[in-house]
RNA sequence: GGCCCGUUGGUCAAGCGGUUAAGACACCGCCCUUUCACGGCGGAGACAUGGGUUCGAUUCCCGUACGGGUCACCA
C-alpha cells in the first residue's frame, strides 16, 4: 500500500486536479491587470474596516483593467448568518463598489471561475488535498479534540511553542497501513498538512504595503481539511486564489503572519503565489487606547450606520480614500469636478499603521461633497433618506416645488454653502423655512446689538411697511437696509460705526441680525435676500407680527 | 509569554542622510462681508526614548518603552 491508495482510500470519489486545471483557464488579461477579490464570510453585518478592503480592492483592479470578485467563505457554518450573503451584497452595492464576477445574492452568482461560494466548492478542495496525499504531502490524522488540548497543555507546563508540530505530531508518523487501518475501523480524522518547514529557518517575503518582512519558517501540520469535510480558511486560499487566478490578495493585516504558512501551501500545491497587500484596520480611540473599531461598541463600525446617519457613500469613500492614499486630498483640491475614480490609488503608499477614524474629517468631506451637489440632487437624496429615516422631514419636503428654493439658496455658485454634512442634519437645517415648523417651534428670538422693543418693533415695522419690495435687486435691497439704518439713527457702514463707535449705538450689520433674528429666530442663516425672496412678502410681514408679540 | 509589525503636531499624514520638518481636519487670530457660512492670510502645535554608525541623523543599526497583530477542526 502506498500513497496513493491511501488517498484513493480518503477521497475515493474526488478528480483529478487536473481536471479543475483545465476547467479555469489562465485569465487572459493585459499585462498589468490586478485580479483580486473582497472575501468575507457571512457572519455578521458589514464593517467599515471590510468596505474599506473592498473599495481598495475594486480602485486597484479598475485602474488595471483587472478583475474584482466577490467570493464568499463560508466554510465556518456554525458562524454563519441568516441573510449574511445578501447583506454584503447589498452594502457592497450601496456604496456603489460592484463586483465583476462572485456572488450577486444568495443563491446567484456571475463569473466564469465559480462557485464563489467555498461550501459549493468541496469537491475541489478535496480533490487537491488528495493531490497531497497522493504525495505524501498531506495525512490523515486522528487525534481527538480531547488529545490536541492535552497535547497543548504538556507544551504549555514545559513551557514550550504549542502547536501540532514535530515530535508533537504524532499522526504524522502513522504508516499508511496504520493509516488505513484506522480509516477502515470507522475512527474520525481530519487531513493536516505534512508541514515541510523548519521553526529555525527564516523566509523573507516583499508585502506590496507592509514591505519586507521576515518570519520563521511555517512547521504546523495545520489542519486543512475539517471534520465536516470542508477546509480551513488556509487552505480555502491556496485553492481558490490559484484557480480563480488572483494575482494580488489584499486583505486585513491580521493575516500577516499566516505568510509563512500559505507561501508554504503554495509552494508545496505547486502554485505560483500571488502578491499580498496587507491593510491595516481602521482603529478607534478608546480611553487612550487604539483598538480595532468594534462592530459591538462602535456604531460607525457597520456600513449601515452611514445610511442611517445620512451620510453620503460618495463622502465615505472619499474619506475611505484619503485613509489609503493621503495624495487624494491634494488630488481632490486639484481635480474638484472629476470623479473618483480617476484618482489612481497606489497600494505601496499606504499606510503600514492603523489610522484612528475621525468622523469630524468625515463629516467635513460630507460637507464638500454635498455642497458640490445642484438643489435637485440635495432635494432627491434627502428625500430619499427622509422616507426611510424620517417621516416629519419626509412631509416637509412633499412640496418639490418649495423644497428646490430652499435648497437652492446660497448653491450653484463658486462658493456653496457647506452647511449640510449629512442628511440628518437637513431638517434641523431647513426647518424656520416652513412655517409649520416655524410656528410651532420658535419660542426664543436671540437678539444681539439692537434688543430693546421699541427699536425692534420699531425696525420691523418700517421695515415691511415702508422699505421692503419683493421686485428688488440684492443691491438694491441691501441699499434700503442702510437708508433704515440711517433713518433710524446707525450707522450706514460698518467702516463708519468702527471709526466713530461713540456716534452711534449700532450699525447696519445690527440692523439686518435683528431682520434675520425676527425672521427666523436665528443668528445663523444663509442670505437673506434670498431667504427673503423664498418666503414672499406677505410671510415675511407675518412672521414680523409674531416676532413683535413675543417682545 | 513566543513570533511578527509599528511609533512625525489633538487626528490623518508628506518625508527616504544635510529641509525654515509639507499639506488636510480640528483649534486660535486677522481680512473680506449686512449676519452666518464660504474664501483669503496668519498663528500655536510633532520626529517615543537611550545608545551607536556618520562630518551630519526624523531618515540607517541595536536596545528600551509604548501600541497593534498573531499563536483553533474561526475567518
Amino acid at each position: 500500500m502506498d500513497y496513493k491508495d491511501l488517498a484513493n482510500l480518503i477521497f475515493p470519489e474526488a478528480k483529478e486536479i487536473t481536471y479543475y486545471e483545465e476547467k479555469y483557464p489562465r485569465r487572459n488579461l493585459k499585462e498589468g491587470a490586478i485580479v483580486t477579490r473582497y472575501a468575507p464570510s457571512p457572519t455578521g453585518v458589514m464593517h467599515i474596516g471590510g468596505l474599506y478592503q473592498a473599495l481598495v480592492a475594486k480602485k486597484m483592479t479598475e485602474q488595471t483593467e483587472g478583475v474584482f470578485f466577490l467570493r464568499i467563505e463560508d466554510t465556518d457554518q456554525k458562524r454563519e448568518i441568516e441573510n449574511g450573503v445578501e447583506g454584503i451584497v447589498s452594502s457592497l452595492a450601496e456604496f456603489e463598489i460592484e463586483p465583476d464576477e462572485g456572488m450577486t445574492s444568495t443563491t446567484e452568482s456571475k463569473g466564469n471561475y465559480g462557485p464563489y461560494k467555498q461550501s459549493e466548492r468541496k469537491d475541489i478542495y478535496q480533490a487537491y488535498a488528495k493531490y497531497l496525499i497522493e504525495q505524501g504531502k498531506a495525512y490523515p490524522c486522528f487525534c481527538t479534540p480531547e488529545q490536541l488540548d492535552e497535547i497543548r497543555s504538556k507544551q504549555e507546563a514545559a513551557k514550550i511553542r504549542p502547536g501540532y508540530y514535530g515530535v508533537w505530531a504524532k499522526c504524522r508518523n502513522h504508516t499508511v497501513e496504520e493509516a488505513a487501518e484506522k480509516i477502515k475501523n470507522g475512527e474520525k480524522y481530519i487531513i493536516r498538512l505534512k508541514s515541510p518547514g523548519r521553526e529555525d529557518r527564516k523566509i523573507r517575503h516583499k508585502d506590496v504595503i507592509k514591505g519586507n518582512v521576515e518570519f520563521p519558517e511555517n512547521d504546523q501540520d495545520v489542519v486543512i481539511i475539517k471534520a465536516d469535510g470542508l477546509p480551513t480558511y488556509h487552505f480555502a486560499h491556496a485553492v481558490d486564489d490559484h484557480l480563480m487566478g488572483t494575482t494580488h490578495v489584499i486583505r486585513g493585516d491580521e493575516w500577516l503572519s499566516s505568510i509563512p504558512l500559505h507561501l508554504q501551501l503554495f509552494q508545496e500545491l505547486g502554485f505560483k503565489a500571488p502578491k499580498y497587500a496587507h491593510i491595516a484596520p481602521i482603529m478607534k480611540n478608546d480611553n487612550g487606547n487604539k483598538r480595532k473599531l468594534s462592530k459591538r461598541k462602535d456604531p460607525e463600525a457597520a456600513t449601515s450606520y452611514y445610511e442611517e446617519e445620512g451620510i453620503p457613500a460618495q463622502a465615505v469613500k472619499e474619506y475611505l480614500l484619503n485613509i489609503a492614499n493621503s495624495t487624494f486630498e491634494n488630488w481632490r483640491r486639484a481635480n474638484q469636478d472629476k470623479d473618483m475614480s480617476e484618482f489612481e490609488l497606489q497600494l505601496n503608499k499606504m499606510s503600514v499603521s492603523g489610522a484612528l477614524f475621525d468622523m469630524v474629517k468625515l463629516l467635513d468631506v460630507g460637507k464638500t461633497v454635498i455642497s458640490k451637489y445642484t438643489a435637485e440632487r440635495v432635494y432627491e437624496e434627502a428625500f430619499n433618506w427622509a422616507k426611510k429615516h424620517d417621516e416629519e422631514l419626509m412631509e416637509m419636503l412633499e412640496d418639490k416645488e418649495y423644497a428646490l428654493k430652499v435648497f437652492g439658496i446660497e448653491r450653484g455658485n463658486k462658493k456653496p454653502r457647506k452647511d449640510i454634512s449629512k442628511w440628518a442634519e437637513v431638517k434641523e437645517n431647513i426647518e424656520y423655512m416652513y412655517d409649520e415648523n416655524f410656528y410651532a417651534k420658535t419660542q426664543e428670538y436671540p437678539y444681539q446689538v439692537i434688543n430693546e422693543k421699541e427699536d425692534i418693533e420699531k425696525i420691523l415695522t418700517l421695515y415691511i411697511e415702508k422699505y421692503y419690495d419683493e421686485n428688488d435687486d440684492k443691491q438694491t435691497w441691501f441699499d434700503k437696509i442702510k437708508e433704515l439704518a440711517g433713518e433710524m439713527g446707525y450707522a450706514k457702514e460698518v467702516k463708519e460705526f468702527k471709526a466713530n463707535p461713540d456716534a452711534y449705538k449700532a450699525h447696519v450689520g445690527d440692523v439686518s441680525t435683528c431682520l434675520r433674528v425676527a425672521l427666523t429666530a436665528r443668528t445663523n442663516t444663509p442670505d437673506m435676500y434670498e431667504i427673503m425672496k423664498v418666503l414672499g412678502k406677505e410671510r415675511i410681514a407675518k412672521r414680523f407680527e409674531k416676532a413683535k408679540q413675543q417682545l
